[in-house]
Order: C-alpha cells, then sequence, then structure tokens
DNA sequence: CCGTTAAGCTAATTATGTTAGCCTTTCCCC
DNA sequence: GGGGAAAGGCTAACATAATTAGCTTAACGG
C-alpha cells in the first residue's frame, strides 16, 4: 500500500489566521465562525483549539493581521515618493486595500474583541510605530508643529478610512463619481494645510 | 386572588428595535443576541418574532434605527446656525452621538445585514433626503459647483465617521489632544474650501 | 527505538436561533 | 354583552455553533 495518503497539511497560528482572514473577505466578516473555517481548512472545529484560543482570540488575530498587511501596502505605496504625490498614492493604496479586503476592513472597523488593554503584539507594536515614523515624514513640505502634525496625520486617516468605509457600506448613493470624491477629498485636505515658507523650500 | 399580575407590557416592533439600540449601547454590538434581549424585556426569545422577523432583521432594523436618530442629530445641531459654525456645530454632534452610542456607531459602519438592494424603508428614504437637502445648505458659503458639493459632503461626512470611529477603535494613542485633533481636523477642511468670491457676500 | 509533542479526532455540554403549535388576553364589531 | 379574531405570549423541539475533555497518531529528537 504506497503512502497514497496526503502528507496532511500541518497548520500553525499564522497560516490559520491568514485563511480565516480571507474567509472574511469571501463571505463576509458576519459569516466567520469556526465551523466554517474549519470545513476550508479540512479539519474538525475542536482542532483549531491547537492553533487559536478561541473564535474571540481568533478575531483579535485578524485584526492584527489586517493592520499589519494595511501598514505594508502604505509603506510601499509611499517608497520612491514625496509631498503630495506621496500622500495621494497612500491614500490611493489605503482605499485599495479596503475594497480588495472588505472583511479585513470590518474587522479595522470595529474595537478589539478582546478589550485592548496595553497588552499587545509586539510585532505589532512595532509595525505601528514604524508607520508613524514614516507617515510623519510624509508631511515634512508643511508647516506644521509636533502636534500639527498629529493633528493631520489623524485626520488623514479619519478622511481616508471613514470614505472607504462610508463607500463600501453604500452611502454615497448619489449619481457623482465616487473615486472623483475621494481625489477631491484628499486635494481638499492638502489643499488646507499650511505651506511651508517658500524660501525654505529648495 | 386579586390580580396582582403586571399589567404585561406590550412590545411593539419599534419598541424593541428601540431596546436592542440601547442593549448594543450597553454591551457591545456583538453581544447582542435574541436570548439577550428577550431576557431584557422579561419575554421568551420566541415571543421576539412576533415583532421582529429575526436576527438579521433586527441588526437592519437597528441601522435604520440609528440612521434617522444620526440624521436628526445632524438638524437639530445645525438649527438657527450657518457657515463655518454650523458645519462645526454638526460634526461635533455627529461625533458625540457615535461616542455616546458605541453600539450604533458599529452598526452604522457595516455593510446591512440583508443586502441592501434598493427595497429600503420609505421613512428611511425620506429621512436621508431631508438630510441631504439641508447638508447641501450647509455648504452655501462656498464656491462649489453641484459636483464639488456632493464631493465636499462626501469628504465631510467621511472625514467626521472616520474620526469617531478611529477614536473608539482606540487608534489615536498618542499623547495629543484627540478633541483639539477633531476640531483640527473640521478647520483643516473648511480651510481647504474654495471661499465664495468676497464681492457676493452680504 | 522510544518517549515526547504537535495536531488531529470523537463525544459531550452549553448556548443560540428558529419553527411549530398552543393558550390567553385584548379589543373590535355586532 | 357576546363572540370571534388578532396580538402577544408560552413550551417543546430541533439545528447549528462554540467549547471542553480525553483519546489517538504522526513526527521528531535523543
Amino acid at each position: 500500500m504506497p503512502t497514497e495518503a496526503e502528507p496532511r497539511r500541518r497548520w500553525n497560528r499564522e497560516s490559520v489566521v491568514q485563511a480565516a482572514a480571507e474567509l472574511t473577505d469571501r463571505h463576509g466578516y458576519d459569516a466567520l465562525s469556526l465551523a466554517l473555517l474549519a470545513k476550508e481548512l479540512g479539519i474538525k472545529p475542536p482542532s483549531l483549539y491547537k492553533h487559536i484560543g478561541g473564535l474571540d482570540d481568533l478575531k483579535t488575530a485578524i485584526q492584527t493581521h489586517a493592520t499589519q498587511a494595511l501598514n505594508k501596502v502604505m509603506l510601499e505605496a509611499a517608497a520612491a515618493r514625496s509631498g503630495d504625490a506621496a500622500v495621494l498614492a497612500v491614500a490611493h493604496a489605503y482605499r485599495e486595500f479596503m475594497k480588495r479586503h472588505p472583511g479585513l476592513q470590518v474587522a479595522l472597523s470595529r474595537p478589539s474583541a478582546t478589550g485592548h488593554q496595553g497588552i499587545q503584539d509586539p510585532e505589532l507594536e512595532a509595525s505601528n510605530r514604524q508607520l508613524l515614523e514614516f507617515a510623519v515624514r510624509l508631511l515634512d513640505g508643511y508647516d506644521l508643529d509636533d502636534q500639527g502634525r498629529i493633528h493631520a496625520l489623524r485626520a488623514l486617516r479619519s478622511l481616508i478610512h471613514g470614505f472607504a468605509l462610508l463607500e463600501t457600506t453604500g452611502s454615497f448613493e448619489y449619481a457623482v463619481s465616487v473615486p472623483q470624491s475621494f481625489t477631491w477629498a484628499i486635494e481638499n485636505y492638502l489643499n488646507g494645510l499650511p505651506a511651508k515658507a517658500e524660501q525654505a523650500r529648495r
């Protein structure tokens, strides 16, 4: 009898979370269940507990997975760009990510399942810190002090995130081009920023 | 035996949805269940089906309930104000609403449970139409054509909604005042809008 | 080769959503 | 007032999901 049996694919926490994330994107965040995920992986629900702590833990893991993926996308989008072009590129990449990952979008738009009392994944911390450092540099071309930069970053992210979210919830019914609205929104944001004194440039 | 029995409070669809909405605000959107709701109302789960079609129907009802409540809040905030002051008032009212109703906030930030294929509550339609008409007037003081006004409204709502959402998901960890960031964000938005030619005013 | 461990399984428990069918109160109309 | 329909509640029963306990087996290292 030849060893016909599948090598029996081994799952680990990361691959399980990854599969779960894809599941939410395909079937919707609310459709995520251990039963469905187990079927998808070809194993039985109790086996999942060898990799994750339960449904809540899985949801939290999906959140951090999504956050890291989004951070990565933003960093890549801004690479080799600067100034307004960089901001626009990041904005479009952010929106693209949200549209391409409807499940993760929902995951990114809700309080973490397990109350996030400080104790966080160190890898996530690092990713966030890296993003912040990078993001601050995005706004180099504007006349902002340290506080102003934080304000500006929060505003930018709010704008992008809110837009992408409202877009997929179907809040933009009116017969005006949504992509144009997005570009308009970002440009209006940039337009409002205080320009750095001209003589200070170049 | 005197008729000690409680007059047995009667529920209807509206009061049930209202109670469910409050439940989500107190216990979190994900904690919403027919079992918990029934306990809250002092009835048994199957009885709920006399008022709602099931959990999905209830969630959709909560969404439209939330939308109408939010619309109302915005309208009231802008009453007797105009120009930038009106925009700021609406923005703050919107954010306040989101903070005060964490459950409804989540409800407002996800695709409707029952796919929203056009068939909508006429009352909701009316509320949305009313809001749009009003909102357009909000931007009277700026030099925008019809398309521009829609762009501007989408941008404003995205900014406010996104900010409130990220605020409660805990994305603003940095040690800078969040309320200040919010005001900054709205002012920056207004700042970016094209001012109407001066001679056209007063 | 043998023991440990990782990763799977079955069985059983609990909670929930949902349906069916029954019972009582309310209330309207005659 | 009477009588019936409708409203609103209930119990019983069932399906599915999450979770726990305890067993089994493949892999892997000494």
